[in-house]
DNA sequence: TTGCTCCTCACGTCACGTGAGGTGGC
DNA sequence: TTGCTCCTCACGTCACGTGAGGTGGC
């Protein structure tokens, strides 16, 4: 697999220039180098590691906690995969009550 | 009822001081006086508009969002609550698929 | 004078958005 | 030389958090 630009893994991945640069402040990725033209590049790994950031932020996690977890494979990990499960459940509970306080809200328009 | 200190405010609303700070910044809400102590004041109206503020807030809508809406009761109001609607279902089918993400996880693990 | 409480700045945080100005090869 | 594409800063945004330094009345 041939390496690809920023700007293919932006279009592959959906995100954002400025999302993929903020990983890497965060030293969460690196490119792999650059090509002739000074271009950024990014390898298949790299590539598999921001997909996997973003993933994790999908779950709602920070970027500090991410780069905390990431390469970790153990307790660390389960724990925080659990504590999120249950703040999701939770954000799922205020939103269905948020729903029915809007329902209440446009019936009494 | 006699007007509260922002401290009593805070107290009783369970928001911090620099959020209401903020919510004057943007021109939502304003203290009624002062007393003679130079603490700020706020009177029973603005009280229930700080806790308006904080409803929407916790339905998502950002404060700009809010200053449009707070004051209107007509179609602005509702199109803004349908799409709010709209949007926190959509949460949650992803708060929903996110969970069954990480139940996967940890079977992993 | 010392404590206490509150005030008003004002910089910091988070995860990018949005340019601005510069470079390299066709 | 002109266009194009990409690069690297760097300030802006949002909704506060977190002090810092100052004031007023017991």
């Amino acid at each position: 697999m041939k390496d690809l630009t920023l700007k293919e893994v932006c279009t592959q991945l959906n995100i954002s220039r400025r999302a993929i640069q903020g990983y890497e402040k965060e030293q969460l990725v690196k490119p792999s180098g650059k090509n002739n033209r000074g271009y950024l590049l990014y390898d298949q790994e790299t590539i598999k590691r921001i997909k996997q950031i973003k993933l994790f932020q999908d779950m709602g996690f920070s970027l500090k906690e991410i780069k905390n977890i990431i390469d970790d494979s153990g307790t660390e990990l389960k724990d925080a995969l659990l504590k999120r499960k249950e703040k999701l459940n939770q954000e799922i509970i205020k939103n269905e009550s948020m729903i029915q306080i809007i329902e209440q809200m446009l019936t009494s328009l």
